[in-house]
DNA sequence: CGAGCAATCTTGACAGTGTCAAGTTTGCGT
DNA sequence: ACGCAAACTTGACACTGTCAAGATTGCTCG
């Protein structure tokens, strides 16, 4: 080939991005390859780095941008009225949807942590997650118990252990979150 | 150096093993390499690879020792008499104290998932905490909700999402379930 | 309009990794 | 006591992340 693709990408940033999600996707976080994605985008193998620094920094984009996606979609449910199971829902339907983006979150050994980026998209989506539960009775509790039910749900779906042929994972959640929670009262 | 070590190490498995574990728990499975476990352990490069094949198949005797491990201990506590809260309880402390174990367990694409040992441990413990959940009104929607909830309450607090300050983590995970499951009732 | 500057990308190199094939040393059963 | 198989070593290869130095481009400011 040795092609006659010009000499700047245009977007190699976000097409590095989307090839590393794609392998996530398929491979996991451990799958991911400096080299291997410059090869997919079409561009030498130092490429990526001037865009990300690291292949943790690389990571770390790919964190923050999930948790402002996070944050975004339970901002959004909040506000067409959703309830508390609404606002669970939202995380699990999040967590299959944007499988890759979740896999890379909550393994901070993977990222710089204390990217000041990473961080404040991560705090963006705790608050919303901690609003949500503002309603309940003892809110602390209600909290950890939501947090963890969607969360591990989310993540046991992911990995198959839980696995159903023929069930939609997000209304199996929602049937479970309803007999663990109350029919969800208003906000 | 270049000691007078015997040509057998004795029980060079178990001591990979040890190693791989100490490295897991405090750089993530990710930080794990065949060369350096065997640095550590003070043998020759390709050492560990005769008792793994592979640095997957090291992971896979990982996450079978775990799954055994975990269903022994599921297995006891059901035997003492304990409830469904009290195994669920087992499996977050399960998590905690054995956190290496616990992280490879769970990303099936760091090991071999067809293999038979892994396999059948797998199963092993998944009959342990359905058996658990067997007593309870709709035992499948119990399982799904118990499981959830303690292998999302176990994630959440390995990566110190949950952190608070002088809390017993157990304690706070049974306090939790207590409102989510009822009193607990016998078996 | 056009010159130069900074951003973008390439090339080349280095240390480190997993994996394999071939040798060496040792314990153990017959 | 002998020999075989298991345990370990040595050496090699392709691959990886990271860095430094160079080539190419778009863009800004005169």
């Amino acid at each position: 080939m040795t092609t006659d693709r010009p000499y700047h990408h245009g977007d190699l940033r976000r097409a590095v991005l989307n090839a590393a999600l794609d392998v996530i996707a398929e491979h996991g976080p451990g799958g991911v390859g400096l080299r291997d994605l410059a090869r997919r985008v079409g561009v030498s193998h130092a490429g990526p780095v001037h865009h990300f620094k690291d292949k943790a920094g690389l990571l770390t984009a790919i964190a923050a941008e999930g948790f402002t996606l996070l944050a975004d979609r339970l901002d959004e449910t909040k506000a067409a009225g959703g309830d508390f199971v609404d606002l669970g829902m939202t995380y699990v339907r999040f967590a299959i949807e944007h499988r890759a983006h979740f896999e890379v979150m909550f393994r901070p050994d993977l990222y710089h942590q204390d990217d000041p980026v990473v961080e404040a998209a991560n705090t963006r989506a705790g608050n919303a997650l901690r609003a949500g539960s503002s309603g309940q009775p003892d809110p602390e509790l209600a909290l950890v118990a939501a947090w963890s039910f969607v969360h591990g749900f989310a993540t046991l779906w992911n990995t198959g252990a839980l696995d159903r042929p023929g069930v939609e994972p997000v209304e199996l959640a929602r049937s479970v979150a309803r007999t663990l929670f109350g029919a969800g009262r208003a906000q």
